[in-house]
Order: structure tokens, then C-alpha cells, then sequence
DNA sequence: ACCTATCCTGAACCACCGTTCATGTTGATG
DNA sequence: CATCAACATGAACGGTGGTTCAGGATAGGT
């Protein structure tokens, strides 16, 4: 197991310039851009991307892994504003649903992109980070009261792994309105 | 405008395979079947898909449309039931939109194949039927009490337009609950 | 300054897929 | 039954887009 020797420099350089340029093209021209373009706004050429990302499957879910690390550092600062004492847990968690809805709708080419090719992050770290921040925040809020018992992380996975990226601004509000008050206590569920 | 001579009898009947197959071969093989492969499922050739749907587009359209159709349909018998006072109306709702989310889990191929051909159902008029059809009910709840005063058709479609058709059917049903939870009278709006 | 493993370049390759069209077939009309 | 417009056939085409690779450049250690 010896250590692999250091990437070079411009190697380093140029990764993030890809990632960035991925993302940016994909959200900009649809789920569909070439990795011509992809290169050519990167200042790169083609065979560069594929030194970095063996395929171009590998190259978007390293940049929904990005997306997910973004989220996930999110929630924690929300968490932690909650610990010292400063927000009530309900508030922050809804703030972060909101922030997440917009983003999702910002993003929701590269999320296309993802689905098309079956790009799964291999990143599970930043999910169970995440995961972990939201559940605290849930069973603050329950314990405030503000939050159904039996509301769990999955359920808001559930929920919010589908929110209307392709609708207007004020249609997203809405369906937010819509979902949250869901899962709050005055609500009691219909069915089993 | 002459009326145009009727179409062939074999004409009407290979329509018909083709948009069966067209139907089969996505929800079967994915939404990335080649139109070889509608064509073989169908007993015909290529050129034939062309001369009944002139793109491919056109063909997921009408395959599109031909299920909203079947939608439409049931809110309508849905509607019928309660206005002949044989069940209540948040009852039939409710079971109605759990036969939209499980449709759709086992369509949601074709949806995706339409949303990525950007195909739209010309065919206003079924859409129409089920919004008069969901809006009545809506409107039976709420006369009912069990509705909450401020849902609309929209929020329906705002709800259930996004519904995670790429989960297990255990997934489908504690999202059915937790959202239908949110419609109720019970709950109140946390935001505006 | 030199050397080499690492990295970059970009034209070319190839497989796939929607679409077309010249040719052959068949249902309906009289 | 004869006739013809409507319909079906399927090989071929063109364009797109991911992927490769032989050759050239350069960072970084000695």
C-alpha cells in the first residue's frame, strides 16, 4: 500500500475547473451538453475530462456529490445555530427545507443529468452528515412540541427527494406551505 | 373541408398496436427504447410508426394522453359515487389519488420518456374532465368539514405531479399519509 | 539544468438512434 | 374484378455524442 505519489499542481487546478464548469454548463444548456462544451468551458480539452472522470456518469455524481456536501454543511450550521440556543428548532428546519426546495429547483438539470445516467454519489458520508443534522433538528422540534411524533428523516427524504423543481417560484412556496404543515402536531394522520 | 375519406381498417388496428406496444416496450425497457423496438413489439416496421406518429415525440404524447384519459375517467366515477350519495367525498378522494401515485410509480418511465422529449398531450380536453372532476370533489369535502378551506385542484396537482414514483410501495403509501395529512381540516398553515 | 512520470491535447473513431424514401402490398370503392 | 389511393416495408442515411489514444507539453524532484 504505498502512498501514491501527490497530484500535480495544474492536475488539482484543473479538476475544479471541470467540476465547476460541469455544473455550471449542465444548468445553464440542459442535461444534455456534450463534454465538448463541458471541456471548452473549462478551458479544456476533451481527454483531460476523461483522465479526471473515467466517464461522464462518474463526472456528474461528482458533481452531485458537491451539491450534497453544500446541503449537508447546511444543515449542520442550521443544527448548530439551534444548539447555542439562538433558533427554535422548527424554524431553522423549515428555513433549510425551504433553502433546499430553491436550490433543488436551481439545480434540477444536474439532477436530470443524474437520473438520465444512473449516477449515484459514492459519496455516502455527506448524506449520512446530512441525515444525521436533520434528525437532531427533528427531535428538537418534537421535543419543542412543534413536530408530529412519528416524523422521521426518511419521511423528509421522502418528501423532499421529489419537491417540483419544474415549477414557478410562487407554486414552490406553496407546495412547501402544502408539506410542512404535514408534519406539524396539530396534524393528525387519516390512515395507517 | 371535405371530410377526408376513413382511414383503413388495418390502418386503425396497427394505430392501436403501436401505441400498446410504444406503451409496453417504455414502461418495460426503460424510457430510451429505440423506435426498432416499439416497431418489432408492435408486428410492424419502422416506416409505420412514421406514418401514424410523424416523431417520436408525437407517439410518447399520445401514449401520454391515452393514461390521463384513463385518469380522468376515474375521478369522474369517483365523482358519480359520491354524488349518488353511496360514499363520502374526502373517502373517495383519498383513494383516488392513491390510484394516481401507484399508475404513476408503474408509468413513470413513460412520464420520464415524455418529460425528456418534452412531450405535451395536446389533448387538453381529458385534463380538463379531471380537474372539473377533483375540483368537485374538493368541494364535496369541504362541505363535508373535512377538507381544509383553502385547497384547491392545483395544490392537488402541485402535490401529485411530483409523486415518488422511484420508491418502494411501502414509501408510496407513508408519502400518500403524510401529504393527504397536510389537505386535512386538522392542520393549519404555519406560513404564508 | 536535466530527466521522467504525470498530465494534456484534439482529431478521429464508433455505436447508436431518429428519420426518410423508393418500392411493394392491400383494403376499399364502383 | 379491376383499379387506385392508402398503407406498409426496411435498408440506408445523417447527425450526434461519448470515448480513445498517439503524440506533445510540463511540473517537480534530484
Amino acid at each position: 500500500m504505498a502512498q501514491a505519489r501527490a497530484p500535480r499542481a495544474d492536475a488539482v487546478r484543473n479538476r475544479r475547473k471541470i467540476l465547476s464548469a460541469a455544473g455550471e454548463q449542465i444548468t445553464a444548456h440542459g442535461p444534455d451538453v456534450g463534454m465538448d462544451e463541458i471541456a471548452a468551458a473549462a478551458g479544456v480539452a476533451v481527454g483531460t475530462l476523461y483522465r479526471h472522470f473515467p466517464t461522464k456518469t462518474d463526472l456528474v455524481a461528482a458533481v452531485v456529490a458537491e451539491h450534497v456536501a453544500r446541503v449537508a454543511d447546511d444543515a449542520e450550521a442550521a443544527l448548530a445555530r439551534v444548539a447555542s440556543g439562538g433558533a427554535r428548532a422548527m424554524d431553522e428546519l423549515a428555513a433549510f427545507l425551504g433553502r433546499v426546495v430553491e436550490t433543488s429547483a436551481t439545480d434540477r438539470a444536474v439532477k436530470a443529468a443524474a437520473q438520465t445516467l444512473g449516477a449515484t454519489p459514492g459519496d455516502r458520508a455527506a448524506e449520512d452528515r446530512a441525515s444525521a443534522a436533520v434528525t437532531a433538528l427533528i427531535h428538537a422540534g418534537q421535543a419543542d412540541g412543534d413536530i408530529h411524533p412519528d416524523v422521521t428523516v426518511a419521511d423528509i427524504y421522502l418528501l423532499f427527494s421529489t419537491a417540483p423543481t419544474d415549477q414557478p417560484a410562487t407554486a414552490r412556496t406553496r407546495w412547501l406551505t402544502l408539506v410542512t404543515t404535514g408534519l406539524t402536531t396539530h396534524a393528525r394522520a387519516t390512515s395507517t
